[in-house]
DNA sequence: GAGTAACCGAGACGGTACGTCGTGTCTTCTT
DNA sequence: AAGAAGACACGACGTACCGTCTCGGTTACTC
C-alpha cells in the first residue's frame, strides 16, 4: 500500500472504500494482462474502467509507478515446489518452472511490465526483485546448499555465480535467441546438465 | 534507414537532406545518452534540438520507435577483440569487456532503451538482437569452437548453451543482484571458471 | 453563452470557471480592439494571453466562430438617444452618431468582425443582426412612426424601406466612396433631407 | 498583373506559361464559386488543382491576397444596360438588375469576397471598389445627371448623395433584413419612388 | 548548335496553429 | 472526510498550410 496507516487509531471521517482499491487495482491488472502497452494504460483510462474518480487513485498513489508496483505485487507469481529428491532433479524442475511460465500470458505480462519499465521507475524493479526475484533466488539457494551440505556438490561451489549462470542462461535463451530459432524442449536439462557438470564432488 | 531507395531512380522534387537526417538522429541520441528517460524523449524536443520542424521528422519515422531504431543502429558499440591465446582468457576478456561496458553511460543507454522498450516496440528488439547480441555472440561462438578444434575444451560441449549460461550469468548478475550487494572485481573469472570447469577435456 | 443551462439541475463535478470565461473573452475582445486581423486571432493566441489552456476554450466553444459571436454579444455598442424634438433632428442625431461610431476603434473592430466574417461564419451575421443592427432599426423605426403618427410626415410612407435607405446610404458612402474622397462633415445632414424631402405631409 | 512588363524589352529566359497562368486563375475561380470558403482557399489546394507547382504561384503573386484580387478581377460582372428612357425606368432596371445579381452564384462569390476580405486584404477592397462599384456609378451617375439635364429631376439634386441611397437601401436591405422577411418583388421600384419622389422638378 | 538564363513540376525545409489527449491538481456536491 | 464527476493549466501528439528552398528537366533567346 502506498499510504500507511499509523497504528490503529482510526481517522475521523469516512474511511476508505476497500471496494475501490480493489476496483483500480482488478482494472490496472486487466489492462496490463490484455496486452494493453504500459503507454496505453493511462491513469484515465484505469478510472474509467475502475468506475472510480481519479482523485480516488491519486489520494492512494501519486504515481503510475506506485499503482504499478502495487499492482504488480497482487499478481505474485506462485513459487515452484521442489520435491528435494535430488539436486539435479530440483533444479531442473526449477528451470521448467521458470520456463513454462515465462508462456504463461500472466507471468508474462508481469515481467514484461517489470523489465520494460524498470529502468524508467526504479521503485519498480526494486519491488519487483523483492517479491518475485528474491523468493526464488531462496528456493533456488536451498537447493544448492542441501547439495552442497549432502555432498552432492563440491564444497567449494560459488552458489551466488552458479544460480546466476542457471537462471540466467534461461533468461538470456529465452529472450535473445534468434526469433527463428525453437526452444529447445529440453533446454532446463541441458542447463542444468552443462554448468553442474563442474561442480559434482 | 526508414525509407529505401528502390534503385537508382532519382524521386522528383527536392531530395531530403541528410544534414536534417544527421541532426535528428544525433538529437535523439544526445537526448537519450544524457539519460532522457524515453518517456520524455518527446518528438518536439529532439525537433527543437535538432533545429528541424516536426514535419521532417514525421516525414522519414512514423513512430517513436521507428526513430529509436534508427538511432540505435548509429550507436553500434565496438565488439571486442580478443587475443586468441586460452578459452579462459578469451572468454574471461570477454565477460570483463561486457561488464566493462555496462558501466559506460552511452552503453547504458543502448541497453536500457533496448531492454525497457523492447516490449512496446517489438522492431526495437529485433534491430537490437541484430546490430549488437548476434555479433557479440559469433565472437563468443569462435571463441569456445576453437577451444574444440584446439582440444581445450571436450568435443561434445553444448556450444548454444554454454554462451547463454556465460553472457546470462553476467547480465542476471549485473541486473538483478541484491542493490545493496556490490559488483565483485573477479566476477569474469568466477563466472569463466564456474561454467568451464566441467568442460575442460 | 455557447453552452445552455437547461433548468437548475446542477451538473455533477467541478463547475466552469466564469472567471476563466470572462478571462478568454476579454482576451479576444483585446486582440481584435487591437487591430488584431482574425486570421492572427489564433485560438492560441487568445489561450496564452487569457492565461488558459486550449482544452478550456475548446470545451465552452468548437469553434473559433462561436468564440467571436459570444465575445462580439459582449461588445454591445451604445444605442444612440433621441431627444425626440422633430424628425429631421433625431434621423440626423442617429445618422451623425452612426458616422462617428465606425471612427471608434473598438465599434470599427465590431463591424469589421461582423462584415468581414460573416459570410465565413454564418451564425456572427445572424447574432450580429439581432445585438447591433435590430436595436438601431427599432429606434429609428420608432422615430418615423412618431413622425406619421404627430403628421410631421405622410402617412404613406414606406417605413422599412425608408429605413433601408437612411442606413444603407450612410453604410455605402462610408465604405464605398473613392478613398481619395473626404467623408463630409454634414453628410448626416444632407443624406436626412434627401431621403425626407419626399416624404414630408 | 502583379509583375509588370517593362517596355517591350524581352527577358532573357524561358518565358511566363501563360496556360499555368490561366490554370491558376482559374481553379482559383472555381474553388471560390464552389463555395469553398476563403479559409479553405489555400495555395496548395490552388496549385494542386491546378497542376502547378507553389513556385509557380508564388513567382507570380506575393501573396494570396494578390492572387484573389486579380482572380476576382477576371470575373468582372457585366455592367447593366440602361435603355435611357426615363430616369424612373432606368433607376428601377439598375436595382432590379443588382438584385438579380446579388442571387447569381458567381456575383455572390465576388461579393462574399470582396466584403468578407477587404477588411484583411485593403488591396481588395481597393480593387472592388475599381472594377465593380466604379463602372456602376459612373452608369447611375450618368442616368441622374441626364435627369437634371433633361429636366426631370430638380437641379440642385445631390446627385452623391442620391446614388448612395438608392445602392445602400438596396444592399442594406439585402443584407441585413430579417431572416424570415422576404425580399419584396417589387423592392427597386419602391426604393426607386421612395428617393426620387422629393427630387422630382 | 552550344550556351545561358529563367522557367517548370515536384516536393522537402523550418515554422505556426490546429484540435485531441493525458497528466496531476482543484473544486463542486453527495454519501 | 472520502466518494464520483469533471474542470483546470500544461504540454505532446500528429496534421495541414505557410512561404522558401532545392532538385532535374524544359524552353527560348544569344552567340
Amino acid at each position: 500500500m502506498a499510504t500507511e496507516q499509523t497504528g490503529t487509531v482510526r481517522t475521523p471521517g469516512r474511511p476508505r472504500s476497500e471496494k475501490a482499491e480493489k476496483a483500480i487495482i482488478d482494472a490496472a491488472i486487466d489492462m496490463i494482462a490484455e496486452g494493453t502497452g504500459v503507454a496505453e494504460l493511462s491513469i484515465e483510462a484505469i478510472a474509467g474502467r475502475a468506475g472510480v474518480g481519479k482523485t480516488t487513485i491519486y489520494r492512494r498513489w501519486s504515481n503510475k509507478e506506485e499503482l504499478v508496483v502495487d499492482a504488480l505485487a497482487s499478481l505474485k507469481a506462485p513459487i515452484p515446489e521442489l520435491p528435494g529428491w535430488s539436486v539435479r532433479d530440483d533444479v531442473i524442475r526449477y528451470l521448467s518452472v521458470m520456463q513454462q511460465e515465462s508462456r504463461h500470458p500472466r507471468t508474462r505480462c508481469i515481467m514484461n511490465i517489470a523489465l520494460s519499465e524498470s529502468e524508467r521507475f526504479p521503485h519498480l524493479a526494486e519491488r519487483f526483485r523483492e517479491i518475485v526475484i528474491r523468493p526464488r533466488r531462496e528456493v533456488l539457494r536451498a537447493v544448492l546448499q542441501r547439495g552442497v551440505a549432502s555432498g552432492e556438490l563440491r564444497s567449494d561451489v560459488d552458489v551466488e555465480v552458479t544460480m546466476a549462470a542457471l537462471s540466467g542462461a534461461m533468461m538470456f535463451f529465452t529472450k535473445w535467441r534468434d526469433n527463428d530459432d525453437e526452444l529447445p524442449a529440453d533446454l532446463a536439462e541441458r542447463i542444468t546438465d552443462l554448468i553442474l557438470s563442474g561442480l559434482h564432488a
